[in-house]
DNA sequence: ACGCAAAAAAGTGTATACGATTTCGCCGCC
DNA sequence: GGCGGCGAAATCGTATACACTTTTTTGCGT
């Protein structure tokens, strides 16, 4: 999947500890095994991963840097909860990025990405018909998955993270408020963008990279509801 | 200029000390007084600011987080040194995105905004004719601030964070590539695409800011010239 | 005098320690 | 009985300490 990237960072592999904390935790996020809101302690981080808080800090401060923990001074660091705008902003930004990322890796992939790609889908599919919250997690992975590796083929590793931000931070935004519970990402759309590029049709897949964010957008229950409890709840 | 997003960072205020320094380090690389490739040891760093290792550290992570610092395992954190390929994807990034930007921003700007900008285009013609090297500084920055700008006009944080890196990087890409001594962007072009924008020319805005990206990127001199000093440097 | 090896110096990686701030419970007071 | 303040516990912010890695220096042998 990841090779260019990784392999880069990983010229003397052994990543600096922090890092690893890091991803397993950023992992935990995106595949929702930590809810939106969570409190991450440094110190229960450090105890959890038998490693001192400085650790635990850095790791924390990494993915707030992200966008998936917040920390607030003197209080600690919670799992993002973003807020309807900021999920409008998401999804505005993936619309604006991801039909270029769509064209530049349109121009340079090759037979072995796009039979890659298939399988991606595959495996997705498979996923989807399972049963179980690990197949769930699994799913959720391999959805955005999809759109990393078009950002991987496109070549370009600044637009590669910034997807790989922007592919994380809409996990937490449909846990937050997605409604239905089929999956976040209509699957068959993913099979039509590719069969789109294989016909040289950029248009009709930059066209349809669009209806397929659009969809995902339009799962979604966007409706202001933070601490309207304060009055409102009970006033209804 | 950033009232938004900051005001909102700053809602207590008082950044957690390693963010200030972060800040000043990041300000003296894109103001070009420190050179890429310069070393930023901790213990230095630390002495400099007169706090510990540990928040130089945290300020090093962060500025690596951005692509403007390098941490090598081991070895220590060095002023970032992008290579040619590096700086095409930059350039190719700003290209991709900033038309998209400047589509969003147009769409909510005001009169107040565009006042603005136009005041910022003085401000940068003012220290374009003046000397000296603390005006040529202000004026790369301003330079930068005026992409930036568009970013915040546009509304969406997220891509003001990113094109903020995008700047960033760029200032290092023109300070290690650019070969003009005239300024880093062409000042005229600025206006040209303020006038489109207020001619409601919409495709003529984004059409004149590609070429703007392009004329920066004109101006460099990408051939890969690493390290040949060992040998050919003196067997011309 | 040159090269190589070993040791010292410098610098990073991580852990621990201590002061500061926030949070929560408890107690007296109204 | 409720409310406000005071103190303890928890948690964060920063500094310091120690272990390990890299780099430089030194000293010896050829």
């Amino acid at each position: 999947m990841k090779s260019a990237v990784k392999a880069q960072q990983a010229e003397d592999s052994a990543e600096t500890g922090a890092q690893q904390i890091r991803d397993a935790i950023r992992e935990a996020i995106v595949e929702r095994r930590l809810s939106p809101g969570t409190k991450l302690s440094e110190s229960d981080v450090g105890n959890l991963f038998n490693v001192s808080r400085t650790l635990a800090r850095a790791a924390l401060q990494a993915l707030s840097y992200e966008g998936l923990v917040n920390v607030e001074k003197n209080r600690g660091a919670f799992v993002a909860y973003p807020s309807p705008d900021e999920a409008r902003q998401i999804f505005a930004a993936r619309r604006l990025v991801e039909p270029g990322i769509l064209r530049e890796a349109a121009a340079r992939i090759t037979a072995g990405d796009i039979s890659q790609l298939r399988q991606l889908l595959l495996e997705e599919g498979r996923l989807m018909s399972e049963r179980g919250q690990t197949a769930r997690r699994a799913e959720i992975k391999a959805s955005g998955d999809f759109h990393l590796m078009l950002a991987e083929i496109s070549g370009n590793a600044i637009m590669q993270r910034f997807m790989e931000e922007l592919v994380a931070r809409s996990s937490l935004v449909i846990a937050l408020y997605g409604q239905s519970t089929a999956s976040s990402c209509g699957h068959s759309e993913h099979g039509d963008i590719i069969a789109a590029i294989e016909n040289d049709d950029l248009d009709r897949a930059c066209q349809l990279m669009l209806h397929h964010i659009a969809h995902i957008e339009a799962d979604l229950d966007l409706r202001e509801r933070k601490s309207l409890g304060l009055k409102e709840a009970f006033e209804l």
